[in-house]
DNA sequence: AAAGTTTGTGAACAGTGTTTACTTTTTGAA
DNA sequence: TTCAAAAAGTAAACACTGTTCACAAACTTT
């Protein structure tokens, strides 16, 4: 706990903290429309009109919750690109990992892509590009895709730019799928029975080998 | 111009298309938060209550712009299929033209897919799926994905059904993402620039690759 | 203690989807 | 043609939403 700041200071920001974890549990659970400032302010026992002190409006409060979210999933992500396993399984895991968690939290992830809110900003090639949280997972799988060029486990001609680019759509792809498409990965009971997590083993698999050298 | 029906019948059923072609031309350009109930009302000439004797609710109205938009994707997507090219060009153009489809009307397609409203319904197995228009639209790509195995274009061992869910969810991702994320496609414009269409010929191409033999 | 700033509030504004009670119009049969 | 039943259309209200404004209370600083 840190104890930095004057009183008022610190008592702001436990205020301001309040709200968002109010707001966390609340947009977890019901999404934007369930989150409404009313239904916020009688939680935290103030006035709507109070949390306007504290945030612009909805939708830059509505952001901060966003972006607490993508730096989860990017610290994620980025514990399981550091780890010393063969490059092979770290991609998987790697691709996985960032489905399994914006599945965790789909309400957020959803949000995060669905709305020009944070996810807009800088473009690859402009300044602060590499700063953002963007940039950064951006970063993260054009180096791992670069990496598996050099070892010679993907094809020499791809594009690390463009190919990353690819793989995280489809990775998106399936995560916006699994969310909204009841049973997306179960279909077809009748001849094997298949489980969320294997299905994107599976995707994962199909995404890599799309990518091998051919031998 | 048909002309079934009592004349009571044919004067409501022109109101309704009135009341639903209004109602399309603001969701495409806005969507469904610039869509309200009295903008509309407004446009036709009639009270915002007189809509709920054409439609039970906002939901269900924008449903029937939803169901038609995929209508006419799964057409497209069916017109390209059909066509007697050789099976390669074929799976790239209709994938390809899928994802086209799908970004010119942005919102209509993020709709489909973002809430639970019409995509939701019959899943693969439950009595009701082929008929659906998400049961014939897997059907038509798990049928190409099939055809590939039989012309041992594509890996032997894959099975149908999954693949086509994983190429559906990342068309679909790639979709989603080059609507939301500005300038997704022509990232690194100082290395080269690159064409929102040769980009969704690039993922095309990326997926397919993944699926042929390796000879 | 006085002045000034921050924090909190009740009430209102401008929207939203929807329902209710009511009137007008149209229909179908006696 | 007349007359009751059904359908079409509406004004007004309800219960919400995000947001603003004038004002009061509390805390800080001088």
């Amino acid at each position: 706990m840190e104890l930095t700041g004057t009183p008022a200071e610190r008592r702001r920001h436990r205020v301001r903290e309040r709200i968002l974890t109010a707001a966390e549990k609340v947009f977890a659970t019901e999404g934007n429309e369930g989150l409404s400032i009313r239904r916020l302010a009688d939680e935290i026992d103030y006035s709507p009109a109070a949390i306007y002190k504290y945030f612009d409006s909805k939708e830059t409060l509505v952001d901060e919750l966003k972006e607490s979210f993508f730096q989860r999933l990017l610290e994620h992500v980025h514990s399981i690109v550091d780890t010393s396993q063969p490059f092979d399984a770290r991609v998987r895991k790697c691709l996985g990992g960032y489905i399994r968690t914006a599945i965790e939290k789909p309400h957020h992830y959803a949000a995060t892509f669905s709305h020009p809110g944070h996810i807009a900003g800088p473009v690859d090639g402009e300044p602060g590009f590499e700063a953002s949280q963007k940039g950064q997972a951006f970063a993260v799988l054009s180096g791992m895709v670069a990496e598996g060029i050099n070892l010679k486990v993907f094809r020499p001609e791809l594009d690390a730019s463009l190919t990353a680019k690819s793989l995280w759509a489809s990775m998106h792809g399936l995560a916006m799928m699994m969310q909204h498409i009841p049973s997306y990965p179960s279909f077809r009971p009748d001849q094997y029975e298949i489980t969320p997590d294997q299905f994107i083993e599976f995707h994962a698999d199909f995404l890599v080998r799309g990518l091998e050298v051919q031998k």
